[in-house]
RNA sequence: GCCCCCAUCGGCUAGCGGCCUAGGCCCCCGCCCUUUCAAGGCGGUAACACGGGUUCGAAUCCCGUUGGGGGUACCA
């Protein structure tokens, strides 16, 4: 057999959501595991609703995502000639035909139909216009649309290889528009008529394209072209269960690249949308995802997008890194967010090796490791627990001391001195730390103590827990 | 209205007739880690939508019901 032809095919109207990139990624995946090729299209034959910006987008998402192309991109604004010429060559054959009705007319025949509970397809009024009637009409300067004539009678039916068996009524279909007045093609032409000259054995898409399958299908009969394997995937869903939208919050690709998500998370948790590997295994390597995925374990249920679990998945990635990889993820997340504590990548790299445990997205560096980049902005609810702790000030003042008097200011030594300061003092780690974390972090969620203090430095150390002690006890 | 798809814990899912008194992960809740914690460890709550079949045996197969979603454009 020879190797798959893929495609991904985003029509540019928009912005480029976690749905769109979990379709192009299973393309993608199925394309690489099978050694068969990609091609980039972009279907911009809605020219009201195209943009440049949305190409541009889609691309640049697509390769920090690291999902390439072997082919590409095409755009079928540049292709206009060669739809023309075939729907000319599938009117002359009988295939098609113009139609000159108007959307009153339309809208009136689907009220009718309605009215009547029968299914809202065109009747074929057009269909049988003799030659006269059809210059009269043009002599009349009415406008037309071209409709694929759609088989009377029987079904239409594929093997979907997510989904099984499905069959459609061929007499439910109506003849379609695959071609707009303005001479330009719908999707339900250029579609599929790119697809058979572009070579594509599978196609791959979600499953809201399903009903128009057989529609497609009837381009392929009338191009004479053996139809592909198709693969319909689940829908993602937003919490709500409807479709993924901006009212679901967070759902584009660069939100997530902008709050610090790695895209080896973002596609390891895209995989899982729809697809798994077996009953246990969740974090992957994107060549480990090459390697096992198939089409055969996609699931045909839809799925809701869980940003906690992409979250935590993200947390599992940065985890993963060697330590300079996820100090210099830090650099690059910083510059390009364009946060102040960029211009210090020496101290980025410092605080990184502390901070690496503990993030979930590479956004929550600041909150975490700010406190060394400048003066602490203290959390007010973290004040309110030193304040509240009777030993607050107990605490302090023995950290004081105690690290006033620490020979050697390394994360080792502070934390021998301070364990013999909790025995001296008789108070429990925690307890004791509480208070000191707070006064030079500003929060009780931060990095290790030890670690803090040694790269805080001794100076600034004794001068924020002063600070701490001035203002609890004046 | 008509057509199509889907149906296991709150979410993602495993399960393709007996291995299931239904497993894993996220979330949530406890406990532990004589340092917080969003990290780590241990434990816990929690699901086969319903009704009929088929079968010695059904979460798994069939039919129906209900529920959800999608489509029904000169959008894709």
């Amino acid at each position: 057999m020879p190797p798959p032809v893929v495609r991904m095919p985003p029509s540019p109207t928009g912005w480029f959501h976690v749905g769109n990139a979990r379709t192009m990624l299973f393309n993608w995946l199925y394309a690489r595991h099978t050694g068969g090729r990609v091609v980039l299209r972009f279907e911009d034959t809605d020219r009201v609703r195209s943009t440049e910006e949305a190409i541009t987008q889609a691309e640049d998402v697509l390769r920090w995502l690291g999902i390439d192309w072997d082919d590409g991109p095409h755009r079928q604004t540049q292709r206009l000639d060669l739809y023309a010429a075939a729907a000319a060559d599938l009117v002359e054959r009988g295939l098609a035909y113009p139609c000159y009705c108007t959307a009153e007319e339309l809208a009136a025949e689907r009220e009718r139909r309605q009215a009547e509970g029968r299914p809202l397809v065109y009747s074929g009024r057009c269909r049988s216009l003799t030659p006269e009637e059809r210059r009269a009409r043009e002599d009349a300067g009415l406008a037309h649309v071209i409709r694929l004539v759609m088989p009377a009678e029987g079904t239409t039916a594929i093997e979907d290889v997510v989904r099984g068996h499905v069959e459609w009524e061929n007499a439910l279909q109506g003849d379609h528009v695959i071609f707009r007045s303005d001479g330009t093609p719908t999707y339900l032409f250029a579609n599929p008529f790119d697809d058979i000259r572009m070579g594509i054995t599978h196609v791959v898409r979600v499953e809201d394209l399903l009903p128009s399958t057989p529609r497609q299908l009837a381009v392929y009969a009338a191009l004479d072209a053996a139809p592909p394997t198709y693969a319909h995937l689940p829908m993602v869903l937003g919490t709500d269960k409807k479709k993924l939208s901006k009212r679901h919050g967070a759902v584009s690709v660069e939100e997530f690249r902008d709050r610090g998500v790695l895209s080896q998370a973002l596609v390891n948790y895209l995989a899982l949308v729809g697809w798994s590997y077996d009953d246990h295994t969740t974090v992957m390597t994107v060549p480990e995802l090459i390697e096992r995925f198939t089409l055969e374990r996609v699931n045909p249920s839809p799925g809701v997008f869980d940003p906690e679990k992409l979250e935590w998945l993200n947390g599992e990635h940065l985890r993963a890194l060697p330590p300079e990889e996820f100090a210099a993820a830090l650099q690059d997340y910083l510059a390009r967010t364009g946060s102040p504590l960029a211009a210090r990548p020496e101290r980025v790299a410092e605080a990184a090796p502390i901070v690496q445990e503990k993030l979930r997205t590479l956004g929550q560096f600041e909150g975490f490791a700010g406190f060394l980049f400048g003066p602490v902005t203290t959390d007010p609810d973290a004040w309110a627990r030193v304040e509240a702790d009777p030993a607050a000030s107990q605490s302090l003042g023995a950290a004081r001391e105690t690290l006033a008097g620490v020979d050697r200011w390394d994360a080792e030594t502070i934390h021998a001195a301070l364990a013999a300061a909790c025995a001296r003092e008789g108070l429990k780690p925690r307890v004791l730390y509480m208070p000191i974390r707070v006064a030079i972090t500003g929060r009780t969620v931060a990095p290790g103590l030890y670690e803090s203090l040694e790269l805080l430095g001794r100076d600034e150390s004794l001068r924020r827990i002063d600070a701490a002690l001035g203002r609890l006890t004046g």
